[in-house]
DNA sequence: CGCGGCGAGGACCGGATAGTCCAAATCAAG
DNA sequence: CTTGATTTGGACTATCCGGTCCTCGCCGCG
């Protein structure tokens, strides 16, 4: 295992136009088949079909299934990521957490709870059966808490929250809640859950604010 | 859907202790496997295998996989509740709680996090499809979340607990707070994050105390 | 000790699914 | 326009795996 595709440029394929689009139309539907009946569950014709593409197409842009996979493993964090920038990014204030949280179950709720996390599921259908991907969503994870805890730590910085407050371990205990209530919400096709679980997790950052807010958290 | 196996004695068969093993064996083997690798990446053939039989012996006690793995739901759920009463049906005081989260922990980090938890890798993967499993699995997490409502219920009855204290909402909040640390702590092979999570969910509990405790949770 | 039925062994089947291959079409560049 | 590389279509293959079936073995009962 000395060479990898690391550094070996040596024969860079031309890529068109065309061959991008297709890429991304299998990666879309991908993402869209295997978020409602998950990675194992979805077979590469099932994806094929609905990409409107042909087997050699899939075999041109992906070694194999393993390979579209973790594609789609990173393409999916980086929509995950790209979502929550937009919620977390200007985060400053407790209230905006609470906004951050309302939509988040606000969107869920939309098909009742159904489906759980996007990463939450893929984690617990690879982490098992492909290191490679485990490790990418561990790092996803990571990163997604790092958006959640700058912004805690920016809150501490300016006084809304007290110094004792530990914005990485708010932020993973934040990051579980999320994840359990996703996953209970799943299970019962009931968002209530996940409300009860955010909620715990919203009290427990109050209980670090320096000065109260008397109104309930929803 | 009129009449399910309930009430349908009808016919019923003679069934040796030898049977009963051997069902037992499959159960036991399947619960093993289906709990390392998945349920979808078990086979038949793994089961077989790993559990000493043959493949008519699997279809003589169970219908097809299906079955099977909602055998394996019913199985498991009556496993992890037995555990859990064990550790729970006592419990009268925060402690205890901090004595059960550590059981957890323990049990969890002998394995540096991985699997998670057996009831919550089959919810995410079953969820969305075998209705049937969905459901059984939502009942074991009431049943689960019950065991420990009834815990906080007698902590506040005997006014441990304050009186404003939701036992059913802190169940579900330790519950979700259990679940995503399990599913973290998978993804990252460190229970670090299961630690931090249910030490969130006790710290909301510790805060509904009458008289709080100055010790640290851990 | 023989009979009936449950239990067990394991070969076999069929379909689903991942993966291969080759020829045709399309495209970029000179 | 020519040429060579990329992209595409889709038939084909190999294999895995769930499920079937037929036979024999074993056990309990009369």
């Amino acid at each position: 295992m000395a060479d990898e595709q690391v550094a070996a440029p040596t024969k860079q394929r031309r890529i068109s136009q065309r061959g991008i689009a297709t890429r991304e139309r299998i990666l879309e539907a991908a993402n869209r088949l295997m978020f409602v009946r998950g990675v194992n569950a979805t077979t590469l014709d099932d994806i094929r079909e609905a990409s409107q593409t042909s087997k050699s197409q899939l075999y041109h842009h992906f070694a194999d299934k393993q390979e579209l996979v973790r594609a789609l493993v990173k393409y999916r964090g980086a929509l995950v990521l790209q979502r929550e920038r937009g919620g977390l990014e200007r985060l400053r204030s407790f209230s905006g957490l609470v906004r951050w949280r309302n939509a988040l179950v606000q969107a869920n709720s939309l098909n009742n709870g159904k489906y759980g996390c996007g990463l939450g599921s893929m984690a617990v259908e690879l982490s098992d059966q492909d290191e490679q991907a485990r490790s990418m969503l561990s790092e996803t994870f990571a990163a997604w808490e790092k958006l959640i805890s700058d912004g805690l730590h920016r809150m501490r910085d300016s006084g809304a929250l007290r110094q004792d407050a530990d914005p990485e371990k708010l932020a993973t205990g934040l990051m579980a809640a999320l994840q359990g209530g996703y996953l209970l919400a799943n299970a019962a096709h009931d968002v209530a859950p996940m409300e009860v679980a955010l909620d715990m997790a919203l009290d427990h950052i109050k209980s670090f604010l320096t000065e109260p807010t008397g109104e309930p958290t929803r």
